[in-house]
DNA sequence: AGCACGCCGACT
DNA sequence: GTCGGCGTGCTC
């Protein structure tokens, strides 16, 4: 007798539901978690098991039953499963789009999720195999492999053949007497191996500091630590110790970076130190290496898992440990899309593992702060530098009325004089890549302008550039309006200060460092080397600089301008401009030569800066965070963002203003808005964004829900496009 | 999101 | 007459 069961499946699909199919019994089982083949609508897709029942609240007679199954064990592990669910509920993102975010590319397309290898084994009987080996007495190579293949009950690898040097000739020989050939096999799940000790002693001893903090990580074995040690204290260090405990217990790491972290040296620090096989997942990999990788990591044969934001989902046979390196940097929450924070979901999922995780930063977000001092994290600190390193030190030039040339005050320029006669480099800060932000005619004051967005076009060197859409324009020879040919670019861009600090100091080295100078692999790398190399020379950059790379023989850090920040509506660019100054500060005084950081501004006496530089980053952090109480905001506020954008001027408005006319009322909760979005038009669209705020996260979450009911039952025209972002970066 | 269906304007 | 524009509805 045929009994049915009922699977509850997610799809690919925006809909925000899952969808159940009926499946006869002696298909069965369904574990929980294999990829199954179902029609929907007129096609077939590949969906997750997420439950199976034998009763169902839908109308039997309108299910459709089930393909294929393309697993017979489950490709996801159950707490990843819970971490899908869990995000897609507080995301409030549809449950099959998440897990497309969780499973790479590869499997979503229906690949086995098994390694196979091909390896040779015997096709013969023993008694063949052992009158073959005695008579093979003319060919000892054969005869070698031979018996190698048949100690091997699960066979000999491609790998292991021209490890021990077994030439095509002598395999195919024994696959021509049929005594051997070629099969597939599934890579095991096995814990990873090492060849020989697995982890190296660390290069100096640990300071008090250091050791203090590796037990810390250890006794919060089920908890997060903030290790908040400032830069050059050697967080990294912590990091190993604490990963080599868990290794040697057979377990792995998974360490998540920043987008741009991730580079060569940062995956080389973690192969050097240790015996095991190292695996990294970034966007510049080809969809077979990245499964490989994901392979390598739940099979339990990588032992270090590194990547950035998308390798929370990453699979682990044991895990050991979690690390979110730089936790306070933005990469870590996806802007668009699933907009999830990776740095949340690996607290989260650090906890259900039941594994310490780690958030290591010399400027932590006011978020992971607030918890640290809430006790809801262990808090480590590393407050000295290790060796002889001093920190740096600050000098404020106040511009108000200075005579700037090209944005340089002669102060400023005295001083790099100063630092590059000594022999060393000065690194120049400025956060605007391209040659000028803005093109004027000086006699009509007709400015470039982007057609497709509210922003003025970058002067490059050939072109105009808008760095906001991807859009490009030959640089006019005369004002479109007046025909003048007086255009003039005004302000300074990478491009610009790289000209203007070449004809300054014309026999010192003029590097640049930014998008577009770096675009090509490799090239950072290159610039790298050659800083590293020595000599006098200017380093002129983004925050591409800010980021990773150690610069050791930079004394001096030059930000010409400081200000940005401050005109800023968004409440949290203030925050943001003391982590990328401290950061970028970090890159200076380096070893024994101690560095200054030289900052320009018109605002020298600002409360907030002042703390900063002052009394340092915590104390700059409680200030903020004061701030950040009156004003009911993150972290005592809870925030949503409801964005909507058109082709059409006002749509977007006009529909999250109809939304926001029949929304509930909740206590202590608000929705702040509509309002057209900072830049409104960008790339050709009209945008527009409602904040909902809540003190009680669960209000929240209630309203945001009662949010996507109303636009369900009253969808808006189809070309207005909308979006939530649950605990948003952008406010403005 | 796809992919249908269905309802109006300019073509052989 | 019908080809195809896109506006709307549905997917177990």
């Amino acid at each position: 007798m045929t009994e049915t069961v009922y699977l509850e499946v997610a799809l690919p699909t925006p809909v925000r539901q899952t969808f159940t199919y009926s499946a006869a019994s002696e298909l069965g089982p369904f574990p929980v978690g294999i990829r199954v083949l179902v029609p929907f609508g007129r096609r077939t897709m590949i969906g997750i098991v997420l439950n199976t029942a034998s009763e169902t609240t839908y109308p039997a007679e309108k299910l459709k039953s089930i393909g294929n199954k393309l697993d017979s064990t489950p490709i996801i592990s159950p707490i990843l499963i819970r971490l899908c669910l869990w995000a897609s509920d507080y995301y409030h993102h549809p449950i099959g789009e998440v897990f497309s975010t969780a499973l790479p590319t590869l499997l979503r397309t229906g690949k086995s999720a098994s390694q196979q290898l091909r390896v040779l084994k015997l096709t013969a009987g023993t008694t063949t195999v052992e009158t073959a080996i005695a008579a093979l007495t003319r060919a000892p190579r054969q005869r070698s492999l031979l018996q190698l293949i048949a100690e091997r009950d699960d066979g000999v690898t491609a790998t292991e053949l021209s490890e021990l040097e077994y030439k095509r000739s002598v395999v195919d020989a024994l696959i021509a007497r049929e005594l051997v050939s070629w099969h597939t096999r599934d890579l095991t799940l096995s814990p990873f191996s090492s060849t020989g000790r697995i982890s190296k002693p660390a290069p100096f001893s640990l300071s008090d500091e250091q050791r203090a903090a590796t037990i810390c990580v250890e006794q919060n074995a089920t908890r997060t630590t903030l290790l908040y040690g400032v830069t050059g204290s050697g967080k990294t260090e912590v990091y190993l110790q604490s990963i080599s405990r868990l290794l040697h217990e057979g377990r792995q790491a998974l360490v998540l970076v920043p987008e741009i972290g991730l580079t060569p040296q940062t995956i080389n620090r973690f192969k050097t130190r240790f015996n095991v096989p190292v695996v990294s997942l970034h966007s510049g990999m080809t969809d077979l290496e990245r499964l490989n990788a994901y392979r390598a990591a739940a099979t339990g044969h990588a032992g270090i898992v590194i990547g950035t934001r998308s390798a929370i989902f990453t699979p682990l046979l044991n895990p050991g440990i979690i690390i979110v390196d730089e936790e306070h940097d933005a990469s870590f929450k996806q802007q668009t899309g699933f907009k999830y924070s990776a740095r949340d979901l690996a607290v989260l999922r650090g906890q259900w593992e039941r594994i310490p995780t780690v958030l290591g930063s010399a400027t932590p977000s006011l978020e992971s702060y607030h918890n640290a001092q809430t006790k809801k994290y262990a808090l480590a600190e590393l407050t000295e530098r290790a060796g002889e390193a001093r920190p740096a030190s600050f000098d404020i030039l106040n511009i108000r009325k200075a005579d700037l040339k090209e944005g340089l005050s002669s102060a400023l320029v005295n001083t790099m004089r100063t630092h590059l006669s000594a022999g060393n480099q000065v690194l120049v800060f400025i956060n605007r890549r391209g040659y000028s932000p803005v093109l004027l005619c000086h006699e009509c004051g007709w400015i470039a302008q982007c057609t497709r967005c509210d922003a003025r076009l970058t002067v490059h060197f050939n072109s105009l550039r808008c760095h906001h859409c991807s859009s490009t324009a030959k640089i006019p020879r005369a004002c479109p309006d007046c025909n003048s040919s007086q255009l003039v670019p005004l302000g300074a861009g990478t491009q610009r200060l790289e000209q203007v600090l070449n004809d300054l100091f014309p026999d010192t080295k003029v590097i640049r460092v930014d998008r577009d100078s770096t675009r090509q692999k490799g090239s950072m790398e290159k610039v790298v080397s050659e800083v590293t190399e020595g000599g006098a020379a200017i380093l002129v950059g983004t925050q591409l600089l800010a980021k990773g790379h150690h610069f050791p023989s930079v004394t001096l850090v030059a930000i010409p301008d400081m200000d940005a920040g401050f005109y800023s509506s968004d409440y949290k660019a203030i925050e943001k401009m003391g982590q990328l100054l401290l950061q970028v500060g970090g890159r200076a005084g380096r070893e024994e030569k101690p560095g200054t950081i030289c900052l320009q501004t018109h605002f020298p006496n600002e409360p907030v800066l002042r703390s900063l530089i002052e009394e340092g980053y915590t104390s700059f952090a409680e200030h903020l965070l004061a701030d950040r109480l009156e004003n009911e905001l993150p972290p005592y506020h809870f925030q949503a963002m409801i964005r909507a954008e058109a082709v059409n001027r006002d749509e977007a408005m006009k529909f999250l203003g109809d939304l926001a006319k029949t929304l509930p009322h909740f206590p202590s909760t608000l929705a702040l808005g509509p309002i057209p979005s900072q830049m409104e038009k960008k790339a050709g669209k009209f945008r527009a964004q409602l904040l909902l705020s809540s003190i009680h996260r669960k209000s929240l979450h209630q309203l945001i829900s009662n949010c996507i009911a109303l636009i369900t039952d009253a969808p808006p025209n189809r070309r207005v496009r909308w979006s939530i972002d649950v605990d948003p970066i952008d406010t403005i």
